[in-house]
RNA sequence: GGGCGGUUAGCUCAGUUGGGAGAGCACCACGUUCGCAACGUGGGGGUCGAGGGUUCGAAUCCCUUACCGUCCA
């Protein structure tokens, strides 16, 4: 059977079974930090699970693309190197949200797998947690498996839970016995040993209980169900196969390698494992790519770098050296995009950024093998034999250079090198960042969820007034609750209702103020540390605030106007970057403040400027229209279905609002807008740049900062032709000017050199005989350093051979130069006889033996010092 | 979040106890040539990432900061 008829099978088997077959949520959970990768099928329904968030179905089964890699579950470096490691892969799994439990679970997966994907009755198993007697009852009852294919394992093999509290339950894995030619052939292999006999093919997991902060499981009042099975696993095992990557899932994409790399698979073992990897890696990063990921050196896109590298590395073993990788991607769209659709739009873009990395990658290993090279040299002319740990780690840690290369490098000029010093060296920069991590945690989060819980969500009605009278319903100082606030004090402060928008979805927080009888108080920022809990960050300023009581709340209304203006161009500018550069444009963060807003987003190269008047152009041709913005809400799928614009990774509720501006924008959106379009005013694009590879930054004003922009603009331009006294244009003005002054330094050049020459005349004329040395010690002021060291270059000529110090008083500091002819510097040095003068005048000086500078603030005592110098020589000889 | 390395001419980079801002390529002019390449001579081009400090003097040392690279989390 092939892998995407067992895709299929599975849910069409449980959509006839009365499930909602969901689609795959992104492999970015936007909404979970604390994740890097969505890695299993229950991720999207976490918050189901939790009982946070409810769905029109109540069961539910999906095939779901997974990532493990970087985290807790990594992978990376087994993959390639054993038959069942992937970074990525796909899970199907089914789903009970408080319908059925154990007995239904159970049914259906027995039912799946040996009348459907007719796997052999005899030779399936099925674990349980050692205190699930009713699970093990309901396997032998439902299904006819005899008892002692059942087999009880610990809590480490059989129990599930999500996070050190929450819910969690007891699991049940079904296995097939492979045979004994399989495996690691010990005798006493048995169910649970961690060879390929025994192969877990799909754990189904009772969610039943919530575990509290001291570790007590409560029982859930709807027990829930959630199981994950490995696609490419099954493939495996239907296809009579002992290795994930022999089956058609992965056949293609393989296939594509070996007419890349001239090599064919399963020819040697070497190369099939740099295959293999290139076969797992080349999904991972195709998927991730397309998701709107880019490579970048933290969180994940640090780990799709990795893998990136990781892949263009065993590409290399294969003796491919260009890029390949890119090319490669086309295969894994092939093989995948009728299943996953969204894979063929980006393709362009996956494969432009594919290429850039890579070529950056093979930069960054030139850079590193001359590196290394040198360090190679050094360690043979020191008749070393190995190449040290700590030069291996400097190599990897600052440019990147990976261990395994330096070690064909160091092994081809018959070098070894020392990987124990290299993991010394890693372990200490791993507990040096570990140590500098503690303390973060410690914030102080418990109490807003202890709020949220008391009190619910707080009610919004921002969206159409800016006043509200509202009660105060707790107040919070530094994670505590406080009754009240008396003056100069701040606090956090929750309503039942307020006007204040919340920062989020790039927007910033409102301020504003708060006022009752006797009381005043400013709002200086607003945030939401939980969905749905509006807190509000205040200042007394008159009086005392008091929980209980009522308070009017007015939001500064000006700031919010300028805010609104920004967010709604922010929409247009989305729409006319889509439409002026095409639909690889998507949004990659936003900021949107009452002074500026700034909007990034995904495209490979910087802006032209004509194609940023044409932005600006597009976006003031929408605002001149003066069209009316309108928001509605409307179900999640049909506005997604309907074209509108959503964020990756964002994940949305049942019911979203949308802002739509009739035939220019339409997009999911939480925030405040104007009305209508002209209510902007004028939007000014200040700036386009780069804020990391493949995203770029635009930044604008508009409304009243677009003016005063203007403004500024104009009053420095007046400014200017005021200064120049010209009624032409100040741009041609200026390029005259400058012209005229290139000319004038010019000759000013000429003018010094030739001076100079003339009083250089005069100066050697002065020089004094001492012991057969012409000796020339001269003051003559008004010079800067850089002209003093031209006379005295002067001077040398003049004097043929000798010995000339020269000092200039200007701006309050004298500056000093000595000069020793070659033919004497062996007798003395200029630097020498420069510190001496300098330090008799209370200054300091010093430099090489034909040249020193030097200087002194004490200028009375320049002259006398001056004088020194032929003192200095003459004692000397 | 924590390290380490980098930022100097349009490009690639050198710059050694702090003491003349440089090379190669590219560009312009002239020469050589029937012409081109090559070559020769001359020339233009620099806020040494930014800000502060130390110093008579900072590309160079110290602090802060931005950006790029890289590793760890």
């Amino acid at each position: 059977m092939k892998g995407s008829e067992i895709r299929k099978t599975f849910l069409d088997y449980f959509s006839s079974k009365g499930h909602t077959v969901a689609a795959s949520s992104s492999l970015i959970p936007g909404d979970d930090p604390t994740l890097l990768f969505t890695n299993a099928g229950m991720v999207q329904f976490k918050s189901v699970f939790l009982g946070q968030e409810r769905r029109p179905y109540t069961r539910a089964a999906t095939s779901q693309k997974c990532m493990r890699a970087g985290g807790k579950h990594n992978d990376l470096e087994n993959v390639g190197h054993t038959a069942r490691h992937h970074t990525f892969f796909e899970m199907l799994g089914n789903f009970s949200f408080g319908d059925y439990f154990k007995r239904d679970a159970i049914t259906y997966a027995w039912e799946l797998l040996t009348e459907r994907f007719r796997l052999p009755k005899e030779k399936l198993w099925a674990t349980v947690y050692q205190d699930d007697d009713e699970a093990a009852a309901l396997w032998v009852e439902l299904t006819g498996i005899p008892a002692e294919r059942v087999v009880r394992l610990g809590a480490k093999d059989n129990f599930w839970q999500m996070g050190d509290t929450g819910p969690c339950g007891p699991c049940s894995e079904i296995i097939i016995d492979q045979g004994s030619e399989i495996g690691c052939g010990k005798p006493d292999c048995a169910v649970g040993c961690d060879c390929d006999r025994y192969l877990e093919i799909w754990n189904l997991v009772f969610m039943q209980y919530d575990r509290d902060k001291s570790g007590n499981l409560n029982p859930l009042p709807k027990p829930s169900i959630d199981t994950g099975m490995g696609l490419e696993r099954l493939a495996a095992v239907l296809q009579g196969k002992h290795n994930n990557f022999d089956t058609d899932l992965f056949a293609p994409i393989i296939e594509g390698i070996c007419r890349f790399s001239h090599k064919a698979y399963g020819a040697d073992r070497t190369t099939d494992t740099a295959i293999r990897v290139i076969a797992d890696h080349i999904r991972a990063i195709t998927f991730l790519l397309s998701e709107g990921l880019t490579p970048s050196n933290e969180g994940r896109g640090y780990v799709l770098r990795r893998i990136i590298r990781r892949a263009s590395r065993y590409a290399k073993f294969l003796d491919i050296d260009d890029p390949v990788l890119f090319k490669l991607c086309d295969s894994v769209v092939a093989a995948m995009s009728d299943a996953y659709p969204e894979l063929g739009d980006e393709t362009p873009r996956v494969r432009q950024m594919l290429r850039m990395e890579e070529e950056r990658f093979n930069r960054t290993l030139e850079q590193g093998l001359s590196l290394l090279n040198s360090v190679i040299r050094d360690v043979k002319a020191s008749q070393g034999k190995t190449v040290g740990g700590e030069e291996l780690f400097r190599l990897y840690d600052t440019y990147g250079f990976p261990l395994d290369i330096a070690r064909d490098v160091a092994e081809e000029n018959g070098l070894g090198i020392d990987e124990a010093g290299f993991h010394k060296e890693m372990e200490i920069q791993k507990s040096k960042a570990r140590a500098s991590w503690v303390g973060e945690e410690a914030g102080a989060a418990p109490v807003y969820g202890e709020l949220l819980r008391e009190h619910g969500k707080s009610e919004f009605c921002g969206y159409d007034t800016m006043e509200s009278g509202s009660s105060v319903l707790a107040i919070v100082v530094n994670g505590e609750k406080v009754d009240e606030l008396g003056a100069g004090r701040q606090g956090e402060v929750l309503f039942d209702i307020t006007p204040f928008y919340a920062e989020s979805g790039g927007q910033v927080g409102d301020t504003g103020e708060l006022s009752s009888e006797g009381m005043k108080a400013e709002v200086l920022d607003t945030r939401k540390p939980l969905e749905g809990l509006f807190l509000h960050k205040v200042k007394v300023t008159k009086g005392t605030l008091k929980a209980g009581t009522t308070v009017r709340c007015a939001v500064d209304r000006e700031r919010r106007l300028a805010t609104m203006r920004n967010h709604t161009s922010t929409h247009l500018l989305h729409a006319a970057l889509k439409e002026l550069l095409g639909g690889h444009v998507k949004q990659a963060g936003s900021y949107v403040a009452p002074d500026t807003l700034r909007f990034d987003f995904t495209h490979f190269s910087a802006l032209e400027e004509k194609t940023k008047e044409a932005l600006e152009d597009a976006v003031n041709s929408s605002i001149l229209r003066n069209i009316r913005v309108e928001t509605t809400l409307q179900e999640t799928k049909k506005a997604i279905d309907s074209g509108v614009t959503a964020l990756f990774g964002e994940k949305y509720g049942d019911v979203v609002r949308v802002v739509s501006i009739e035939g220019v924008s339409a997009e999911l959106c939480g925030g405040t807008h104007v009305r209508a379009t002209g209510d902007i005013g004028l939007l000014k694009i200040l700036s386009e740049g780069s804020v990391a590879s493949g995203i770029r930054r635009l930044e604008a004003v508009t409304g009243k900062e677009a003016v005063r922009y203007y403004r500024e603009r104009e009053k420095e331009l007046e400014e200017i032709t005021g200064v120049l006294k010209t009624s032409e244009s100040p741009a041609e003005r200026v390029k005259k000017l400058v012209a005229e002054m290139k000319e004038l330094e010019r000759e000013l050049e000429k003018f010094k050199g030739r001076s100079a020459a003339e009083s250089s005349a005069a100066i050697v004329a002065a020089a004094r005989e001492i012991g057969g040395v012409k000796v020339v010690s001269h003051r003559i002021d008004g010079m800067d350093p850089k002209d003093l060291r031209v006379l005295a270059d002067n001077i040398r000529d003049g004097l043929g051979s000798g010995i000339l110090l020269l000092a200039s008083v200007k701006d309050g500091q004298a500056a000093m130069v000595a000069m020793v002819t070659k033919d004497l510097v062996k007798e003395f040095s200029a630097g020498e006889l420069l510190k001496k003068v300098a330090a008799a005048a209370g200054g300091r000086g010093g430099g090489k033996p034909d040249l020193a500078q030097g200087g002194t603030k004490e200028i009375e005592k320049l002259d006398a010092a001056l004088e020194s110098l032929y003192e200095i020589v003459a004692h000397m000889k």
